[in-house]
DNA sequence: TCTACAATTATTGTTAACAATGTTTGAACA
DNA sequence: TGTTCAAACATTGTTAACAATAATTGTAGA
């Protein structure tokens, strides 16, 4: 069962997936102590991880306090949607660039997944796969840098929907992907950034960022559930 | 003459301006005890201030080995012009957003530094200008994402041009910049994207994208050199 | 009964000593 | 004389103990 030490990059990717698949929700508190019990890992250890993650902005530290996951701003979540239109689009213009007609397969069989999770009504995974959509697209783009960016803006959509879309889970829908994906295949990539554009702005659109914002943090020990068995 | 205990983020932001101004050249070794006696704080501090720029790609970690400044590959370099590109389109979207008639005073002044510089033939004053340019025109697009993102990219640039334009330090010209304010000035974002464009393509062509690659290294004692008088 | 102050407790932040790993240098053998 | 192996050294990685700060709770006074 020994888990042949953990390094502080996998600690780190398993509390980041935590997050983005919104397990650990806004203002959930990451106490160092509890962190290392989970992983069976010391404490500085931890304390890596939580600075590479508050570095990207998922976590905020307060001094003396400790760490937090980030409960964005209405000014963040709009800047976030903004940016993520900007680097998207030049996740399609590098796309173009290489040519993606080779790997049109694994993004249809994503799509299908999405149905078959939105079918099954399975929150979680869709979410987890409403996100893994648009990284699956950075990567075949083959932009380290953009695939960098876009995962960290991805993560950060996450933490938005969760505050100012609390109700429907709705998140990115399937349909919308697969537009996307169609105007790939057909080369048509002015129509593919429009497409993609349009998606951004339709998930925009669903936000209640009117609202007060009211900073829900929930503290009870959902940290052991949601690391324990995060797959 | 005490400093008043210097936190892990202003070390990290000390080092980050060293490598981006280039007084850290790629392949430099950072020893951790070096820099402790440089900023007078323990190896733990130090410690996570190369972390987080191990984890921004300026600086490579070996393990049981070291850090060192990042020595750029050319693909890297590539891509890094590539997504400047993208994200800089994006800056300029979002100055036509919040209009961007105000601040405009700024990048003039800013620009007129640069020819002061270049005029002097300040290699060093120049390589800093350059660079902030573009992150002058970030921050007056009010857009925390992008600024960061670029932050990133522009100081990575800054490695690529050490390793890839040994001789010619020539960098971004203040006259491109100029054309890029004026058609900001003149309320022409199109112009504007079309001219930031340019210069970027520009700059990627000034490098010498096909050679070798030596991977310079030199070891010697500039951490003090470089830390010590940074401005 | 409510408020303010103080003491305790819990948690983070720091430092120092220790262990493990990789590198370099020197010597011995081919 | 060149090459290989071994030992010593230097550097990073880890752990554990300690100090400082902030929050909470309880008590006393109004």
């Amino acid at each position: 069962m020994k888990e042949a030490k953990l390094t502080e990059k996998q600690i780190y990717e398993r509390i980041w997936k935590s997050i983005a698949e919104r397990r650990l929700p806004p203002g959930t508190r990451l106490k160092e102590e509890r962190l290392c019990e989970i992983f069976g890992v010391s404490r500085p250890r931890i304390r890596r991880a939580l600075d590479q993650l508050t570095h990207d902005g998922l976590v905020s530290h307060i001094p003396n306090r400790g760490a937090f996951v980030t409960t964005p701003s209405v000014d963040e979540a709009r800047d976030v949607f903004f940016t993520r239109r900007v680097v998207e689009r030049g996740v399609i213009e590098a796309l173009q660039k290489r040519g993606a007609q080779d790997k049109l397969a694994a993004l249809e069989t994503h799509i299908a997944e999405e149905r078959e999770a939105l079918a099954e009504g399975d929150t979680a995974r869709i979410i987890r796969l409403s996100g893994a959509f648009h990284m699956l697209l950075a990567e075949l783009a083959a932009s380290p840098h953009l695939a960098d960016i876009l995962r960290d803006l991805v993560s950060k959509s996450t933490l938005v929907t969760a505050v100012f879309q609390p109700k429907c889970d709705a998140q990115c829908g399937p349909d919308e992907h697969a537009a996307i994906v169609a105007a790939l295949a057909a080369g048509d990539f002015d129509t593919a950034k429009t497409a993609m554009d349009a998606h951004l702005i339709e998930a925009e659109r669903l936000l209640e960022l009117e609202a007060s914002g009211d900073g829900t943090g929930p503290q009870d020990d959902v940290l052991g559930a949601a690391l324990s068995k995060e797959l």
